[in-house]
DNA sequence: GATACAACTTGAATCAATTTCAAGATCGAT
DNA sequence: ATCGATCTTGAAATTGATTCAAGTTGTATC
């Protein structure tokens, strides 16, 4: 019989165009898909999807079940929030404070969909830059941060949001594009534009230049599109989120190549106080961010 | 997290009244729906339904998610009749024959249901007496025939529909009423009214009276309505199942009597060929009898 | 055309979770 | 007070899904 579990996955093979993928997103591994899928398959006596295509070309009856699958799955999360309001009321706040400003991307669809499902509560996104704004939580001036790192913090919640590729963004006729992915050394003689924000906050920074002992020249900008233009008219060199740049990619505006071997991956929280992880929506609009970016923002993975 | 398996549960739960009855219905112990229960309140850590009353009261919660499980299984019944036209099409007959006449009860709405699921699928019902309705099959004078015994016949199949208690109807002043159930022998100086069918057929004649030589007087009639109302002026004693004048009882116009120490328990099967069996949409109207008559008919049970 | 690589499949073994079993609790009825 | 019916509970057993490791298939590269 068809399983929920069997939805899940049907769900995240259509979002993510391949078993491998999908597997990462269900935390199982390709094996445990392929036999879930094989059943699947038995069980109708039909194939689902061409296997070899990316992204999948599914049958009638493959996309027939995919559309299953969604229904089911909004039925469920439908419930599952009634029965939220049922049990702890609906009135309530959620003021939203961003670190990264590309997350408007991706952060104003989810605001979206939560309105929708939560008229009652006011929404509201606290502006300006603050030295540490999971102290906004704390303050009480804010009910959820999207941050970078998680901290170690009494009374503070931290929950995964995803993990994404940090690549480095280049200029196309820059020298550094030869090489295939980018090390340390090779920001020495670089100018390195960056968010103006603390340095501590800049994973490539933290992570990557400060333990080689690396410190480039640096140069600010506030906007994605105006570090884009920067990097594009060969005036320095960045690092953004692969999810955030994906479309200037494709225009081939600039060029990206991976930070380290295995690239950098930098990952994103939802932070919030014990006594607000308890409302129920809040925990909603968590996983509704969740949704949004796994079903919008192209290899992202995953995060536990 | 919620499965499929306790949605099924909570139907069950809705539409028998009670634990065991709900048990039964899946086919499991009342302990696993027990544990299932329990795994879903810790879930939602909140009760589902007041357990000392019947029928079960359900809180706020419990409601809503009932409904949720009908939302859900309309939406995979859906899902799998339209899979099953896509893979093998849409045309086809369905003619219908009926052994037992109450059975037009539940036969009737199932019918409308299905008629809904499957216009092009043209509906008949073969009507008149058969010596052996089973040969309408061969014959291929008809599609589904429902009947009272599983037998061995090469290219038939026997679906099973669902097990029933066969209770003895008697006037209310009756004699017999005294006693809390009959035997045979109770009915060797009584009037038995039936239907004006072989007795090979009578469950209570082949079953019971045949094996113990009880050969009482005999009465026919064609209508249910007529044998209670021969029973209610006291003209004889009857079977019927309990299903079919479960109203009759409620209003006290006859009294019923169990058959045996355990009651007479009877079948019904609904008989295709094989190669009917394998045409999704009369596999469809089997299904869809089992479940008009589990959501309209007290006090049945489920049979493999 | 050989080789390597990536993506997927397969069967057996493991492990988790659900069901059953058996015993005990609760409630109503006689 | 006792019986019977219905439900609960914890531990054992069973089921079945996932993982592991090896094999297959197809594609790209030299």
């Amino acid at each position: 019989m068809l399983e929920l579990r069997h939805l899940e996955t049907l769900i995240a093979l259509a979002e993510s165009g391949s078993l491998a993928a999908a597997a990462s997103r269900v935390n199982l591994t390709q094996s445990a898909l392929s036999h879930q899928v094989k059943a699947i398959e038995s069980h109708y006596e039909c194939p689902l999807f061409e296997r070899k295509s990316t992204p999948l070309r599914w049958t009638p009856v493959g996309e027939r079940l995919v559309a299953l699958a969604y229904d089911i799955t909004r039925a469920l999360s439908d419930a599952n929030r009634e029965v939220a309001r049922l049990l702890d009321g609906r009135a309530g706040q959620m003021r939203i404070a961003v670190e990264c400003h590309s997350c408007f991307d991706w952060l104003m669809p989810s605001m979206d969909v939560f309105r929708k499902n939560w008229e009652e509560v006011e929404q509201d996104l606290v502006s300006g830059f603050h030295p540490d704004p999971v102290d906004l939580l704390n303050e009480n001036r804010a009910d959820v941060v999207i941050v970078s790192r998680k901290q170690r913090r009494r009374g503070i919640d931290f929950h995964p949001l995803f993990r994404y590729r940090m690549p480095a963004i280049l200029g196309k006729k820059h020298s550094l594009t030869k090489k295939k992915h980018l090390t340390a050394r090779d920001f020495t003689n670089e100018t390195l534009i960056t968010y103006p924000i603390p340095d501590e906050r800049l994973d490539l920074v933290r992570r990557v230049l400060s333990p080689a002992k690396v410190f480039p020249e640096r140069r600010t900008a506030t906007l994605t599109e105006a570090i884009l233009q920067l990097v594009a008219s060969g005036r320095g060199v960045a690092a953004l989120p692969a999810w955030a740049i994906q479309p200037y990619l494709d225009r081939e505006y600039v060029i990206s190549r991976p930070i380290g071997k295995d690239g950098l991956w930098c990952e994103l929280y939802a932070a919030s106080t014990s006594a607000g992880s308890a409302t129920s929506y809040l925990l909603d609009f968590v996983q509704t961010m969740r949704d949004v970016c796994f079903r919008q923002l192209k290899g992202i993975e995953v995060l536990r």
